[in-house]
DNA sequence: TTGAAAGCGCTAACAA
DNA sequence: TTGTTAGCGCTTTCAA
């Protein structure tokens, strides 16, 4: 895992602490204080001591640190996908939060893999990194995240919560969401709703799924659900036999962002009119819903607060001394909002000001 | 750099070479050979050993290795907006790829600061890292960056070159990609045709420019540069003062989609038809360009292409043995492509499938 | 207030 | 084929 020799042809070799000793004319423990601003140095003698650090170019090696036991000043970052807007800002966020606390942040895009995600989280804990921020794309085997945490590692999940262990998470009210929309649609005379979208195992998609299922129940409606529209080819399956049937649905509520994009753009190839003869409302708001014709209604999520909070209570986690230490896991839930715009059939005057993700 | 101490309570302590030297009987040195699958091991003792690490849960303390002066199996990468969904596609690209690779891959979102951009490449060559992709928001100061490759870092830039450093560089076409766009304009009999954008130093940006007006010119065209539009506002008041002209534009460039959208978006309120009352085509290829009504034209760049052709030059310098250590650094050049679609006013006949980001 | 010595876990160099 | 020794650069005793 490290690779075998990295000596370049000229490696300039970075003085240490010992020929700074030398030239100061003290012993290293007392360069060792200095550069920890240990109190008992006696400003004379630290005087020396930078001064030859200056006149070196010293710059302390991270890596005795790590061998004596210190943890890296990184933390990791595990999302199922980075080149999801979504997970992007996330990252965006936590990047900065992570550098201003002066840790760089390493980023792995899992793929949804799950079991990737377990071992890049067993390579991070061997790393030595001082925490980890983890969403995961299912379940992660209980044991080796477990000894991972044991090991030194403080984990916070986000997004989706890590099942069967007591750590800390931040969640979005993905059901309560969900059941806004659809209770939205209902209340624009809606009967036929349909749900739509894919990857239903998925945590924050099998949330929102509850949700519509509880909103469509509890006016005695009948659940129409389509879990399988990944791609624009399905979403146009779809779209095809879903108007050929006897009750047609005349409104739809999609799980996700790209379940919605190619759902929008489906309806556009087909020339269904949204939101007269089929109303839409999106889980996920994006950049361009109040641009596209018509402005698309969605339940939005902030993925800045959403990845802010985690970060905080890493922080507070990796921070953590003494009697803390055993803290008990917080659990934080963030709203989801239903923006209104156009495509749900109703009038433009948002419940909330639309502010994309 | 280094947490102060990183011992939680009861930190389960993973056993050493040592350790497992002593339980299957042999050497420190035998136990690293199997470690480091040196070949000359006795079948049998290799056996013995790897029986010993089982038994004991043994894990590689990566930290000594980098001690010893090796290199960490890490690569950074340096870009100016995470958050961007071009550089998230990017980042996510060269995170896989490294990870496939060996490498973890440390990000940092720069905010388009400089200066923070010097300073992490100079902490990332502390670290140690294996290599660093950069994407610049500027001009670096030449001799730090020098200093950080002397040091032993690898450096490739990408999207945008390295200046007044010959380092190895992947840069797209940004000016004949903005050249084909306004001759297309053009083409359509449009004569009035502004440059719209903002930050015009950033290298893509400029050399967009500079394409918009070497075409404009080849064609005895007037420019009319406007790059201060970057957020709605900007856009809603460059639309309304265009409008007031006498000789308004008929046609429009847009330099980039930030600028794109925020345009799309103050048009549409102000409803100028597009193509018939403006025709615009924009530089970056989006998602959604197809949904859009109209469907938008744009010049689009692979962002995946662009970071597999600069992790692959890296994963090359890096692995440079011997003679080919002093290789002359290598710059590549990926082309943009012209996706047409509706909002220049010609018909949906793409010259080239749309395939977006 | 300062310093010398003893490692942290590993591997390169040498011996056997 | 295997083992011993001597550090890598730093911090933690403990002593001065």
């Amino acid at each position: 895992m490290v690779q075998k020799k990295g000596i370049g042809k000229s490696q300039r070799q970075t003085p240490t602490i010992r020929e700074v000793a030398r030239v100061a004319g003290v012993g290293v423990m007392t360069v060792s204080r200095v550069i920890n601003d240990h109190p008992a140095v006696k400003p004379k003698t630290k005087k020396k001591v930078l001064t030859a650090i200056q006149q070196l170019g010293y710059e302390r090696n991270e890596a005795a640190g790590l061998l004596k036991g210190q943890r890296a000043m990184m933390i990791g970052l595990i999302v199922p996908d980075l080149s999801d807007i979504f997970f992007a800002h996330c990252a965006n966020t936590i990047e900065k939060l992570a550098r201003e606390s002066g840790y760089l942040t390493l980023i792995v895009s899992s793929g949804h893999d799950v079991e990737l995600e377990t071992q890049q989280a067993e390579l991070m804990a061997r790393r030595k990194l001082s925490g980890l921020l983890l969403v995961t794309s299912g379940t992660l085997d209980v044991n080796r995240i477990q000894r991972v945490i044991e090991g030194g590692l403080p984990i916070v999940a986000f997004d989706r919560p890590l099942e069967g262990l007591g750590t800390d998470a931040v969640l979005i009210e993905n059901r309560a969401g969900a059941e806004e929309a659809v209770e939205h649609l209902i209340s624009h005379g809606h009967k036929r709703i349909a749900c739509v979208g894919f990857d239903s195992e998925a945590y924050p998609v099998a949330e929102r799924v509850k949700g519509y299922r509880s909103a469509m129940s509890a006016h005695g409606l009948r659940p129409y659900l389509s879990m399988k529209v990944d791609c624009l080819e399905a979403a146009m399956n779809w779209v095809d036999s879903a108007r050929l049937k006897q009750d047609a649905p005349t409104a739809v509520f999609s799980t996700n962002y790209r379940t919605t994009v190619h759902l929008l753009r489906a309806f556009s190839e087909r020339k269904v009119k949204i939101p007269s003869e089929v109303a839409i409302i999106g889980f996920d708001d994006f950049e361009l819903a109040p641009v596209i014709a018509p402005p698309v209604t969605t339940v939005g999520q902030s993925a800045v607060d959403l990845a802010r909070r985690a970060f905080r209570l890493l922080l507070d986690r990796i921070e953590i001394t003494g009697s803390d230490v055993g803290r008990s896991p917080e659990k934080i839930l963030l709203p989801a909002t239903l923006i209104v715009r156009e495509s749900c059939g109703a009038h433009p005057r948002s419940k909330k000001t639309a502010e994309p993700v």
